[in-house]
DNA sequence: GACAAGCTCTTGTATCTACAAGTCATGGGT
DNA sequence: ACCCATGACTTGTAGATACAAGAGCTTGTC
């Protein structure tokens, strides 16, 4: 298999400007000038550009070069879902400890969230997740039964559930996420390693299918010494449309 | 001033999407179909094509025709910037508070992520935003200082900042946000009436304007039992890309 | 009827060309 | 010393062409 060239010149120019061949503020080369380099024409290089300009990394402008803008690329949509993506994006080596899995009866505010009856059982998991081998983030995730059994016989330490949904056919389409914060609970603060008390980033998430029917609620807490959560929005919606 | 006719494309097809014309899950036409249509070739179909996706507008996918997945996009704008616009949908009454506007000299850190020298002045503003008069959110902001300027002149406890900053021809486009969680210091303890240490949502915001050049920095905190943030993500925009 | 091969339509990738439009540095005039 | 015009460089837009690769329908065979 073959990786496109548009895609190789973009994942070379990324390398550069993580390793810091190219410094924050620093501008790339011209299109001429990777034209020659990666002997090629301007499509494939206009192509890269453009792909590194959404992903936040480069500014660009008429009539001068790109300038890098920031070495931590901003998260393009779908990896906000996945805190493995978004961990070797950014260079580090994720990790998980699945401390719990249970089949069980939901409480009353999940059962809500997921519109979900009291008697319907879910399956939830209580995970750590690790970052560079230090706890950085403790998910508290609970699935709609049907969703959720295949999960009850999978290796989880493993792989990402995610990916395992996706490939057993679940659709995830979309997600809500509520940001706030919250002090550390006693078991906030045994995982994570951190005092009872201390300010955590709660992220708290409904996925839904394409339909809209509600398939995850996770209950996520961030160490913010350790790990951030990065969103980028853009207001092009608005201005073409003039 | 004529506008480059990939732009009118995206914009025409935006319309059709939006008007219904163009159903959602229906198939958009093939892009030699708005070759002809738009009596043009492949790049400007494409590109337009390119701009919807990235809108999350359309999904895409090799050897099949682009489906329209959703007649709103997302996420707005305005709606993530505007604490008066969330405020009003989700039914309460704003209010805000200014503390403080200076123009001084940026602190190194802040200096850095607006990308300026230390001996460029910035226009700062600390302001208190109040949901049904109870304080939820501290605002510290920090503005370069040719678009800071007029600020300084504005009634702020009136309207809008960014509305005034439209207004004045400011090229807002795309903003990255980053949130973690702090302890209440000091000032935060006092403005928000929290104890000092109480655990604060913050959201630290990089707005820049289509050149990628950055126009403000601010930190944000909220008061986790007042006021949190949401956001709203779909999938399918991205997945044709890998 | 079921299945598979093949054909056609569609999008993805790439090249070459051309001109428009914005940026920036150089250099000359005041 | 300052200012401005010029010109070189750079990116934005657009056209035409070609082939690769995926999706889905059609058709022929078993």
């Amino acid at each position: 298999m073959t990786i496109a060239l548009h895609r190789v010149i973009a994942a070379d120019l990324r390398q550069r400007i993580r390793g810091g061949t190219i410094a924050v503020g620093e501008a790339l080369p011209s299109e001429a000038r990777l034209c020659e380099e990666f002997a090629t024409s301007r499509g494939p290089v206009r192509q890269a550009l453009a792909t590194l300009r959404e992903e936040g990394l480069i500014g660009v402008g008429q009539g001068k070069r790109a300038v890098v803008l920031d070495a931590v690329p901003a998260q393009p949509f779908e990896t906000f879902l996945s805190f493995t993506r978004r961990a070797e994006i950014t260079g580090h080596e994720p990790g998980q400890q699945l401390q719990e899995i249970a089949l069980r009866r939901p409480e009353p505010a999940v059962a809500a969230a997921l519109g979900i009856d009291l008697d319907e059982k879910v399956v939830q998991l209580l995970r750590l997740r690790l970052l560079d081998g230090r706890p950085a983030m403790l998910e508290r995730m609970t699935y709609v039964e049907a969703v959720g059994r295949p999960l009850l016989d999978a290796d989880l330490d493993a792989g990402s559930i995610y990916a395992l949904l996706i490939d057993r056919g679940v659709d995830l389409h979309s997600a809500r996420h509520t940001f706030d914060a919250v002090a550390a609970d006693a078991l906030d603060a045994r995982l994570l390693e951190v005092p009872e008390g201390a300010p955590l980033l709660r992220e708290r998430r409904l996925t839904t299918d394409s339909t809209g029917t509600p398939i995850e609620w996770s209950d996520d807490r961030y160490r913010p010494d350790i790990a951030t959560v990065t969103v980028t929005n853009t207001r092009s919606t608005r201005t073409a449309a003039l």
